[in-house]
DNA sequence: GCTTTATTTAACCTTTTGGTTAACTAAAGA
DNA sequence: TCTTTAGTTAACCAAAAGGTTAAATAAAGC
């Protein structure tokens, strides 16, 4: 009874990766847009739990969801992975000590806008 | 009794860093090895608590700790980070790569049209 | 030897997670 | 209209997560 300062969105994107169904789904997602069912199907479990999965997803903002009628197609948002990736990099290049390694790789901006909200004051 | 696939690596690590405790007593690491009471000090919670999200973490591999009489020196072990950047970088990059091609075609339509998504873009 | 110090382990509790089946909502098709 | 199809929500369950306090282990200090 002592926690409730909110779910940080990187406990989120960290909690949606920890899952290996999960990552399954998102490594599916490379191939493109899929619906719901057709994400389920190779999967052998029921599809509710498949829906939940895709929540957990949905709610760490790695997913895109465009419903359609009754069908929901859902499709991969990497947005938030680069907060992710920045957190292990900085910290890894620290306890590596090698600052400039793969600095580039972290800076390297969208190739369309540049970088505008990853700027924010966290304090993990 | 139904699962058994193992726990994978990565599991482990993205399931460690999704804590945000956890994830704090890696960025003190940063400053250097630390002795158990030392990481517990400024954490308002028991040491049985940080005892066990220092064991997540060594579970990971994302420690290593030294021990040496009744102390036991904790330091940060950056190398699963590696599969786990590695992972993130691998999907991040695809997605942005399809959702550019995807982009350039949602963002061809004149500027007026606000781009309802069950609507065709009909170009005149 | 006794006591303090550093830390883990044990036992317990509550909340969350990951799964199930059954019931519901709503669009599509006959 | 009636039925199928696509998906979510509800209710439930077992196991894991994250915390607690109390007890155990073992090194250090007196």
């Amino acid at each position: 009874m002592r926690r409730a300062p909110q779910p940080l969105l990187l406990d989120l994107v960290f909690a949606a990766l920890s899952d290996a169904t999960r990552r399954g789904l998102l490594s599916r997602l490379i191939e493109g847009e899929a619906t719901v069912g057709t994400l389920a199907e190779p999967l052998q479990m029921s599809l509710p739990a498949v829906s939940k999965h895709l929540r957990v997803l949905e709610d760490a903002g790695l997913l895109k969801r465009r419903i359609e009628g009754r069908t929901h197609y859902i499709s991969a948002n990497p947005k938030p992975l680069r907060e992710a990736v920045n957190w292990i990099e900085r910290h890894r290049q620290m306890w590596e000590g090698s600052f400039d390694r793969l600095a580039a790789l972290v800076e390297q901006p969208p190739p369309e806008a540049p970088a505008k909200e990853h700027t924010k004051p966290k304090k993990s």
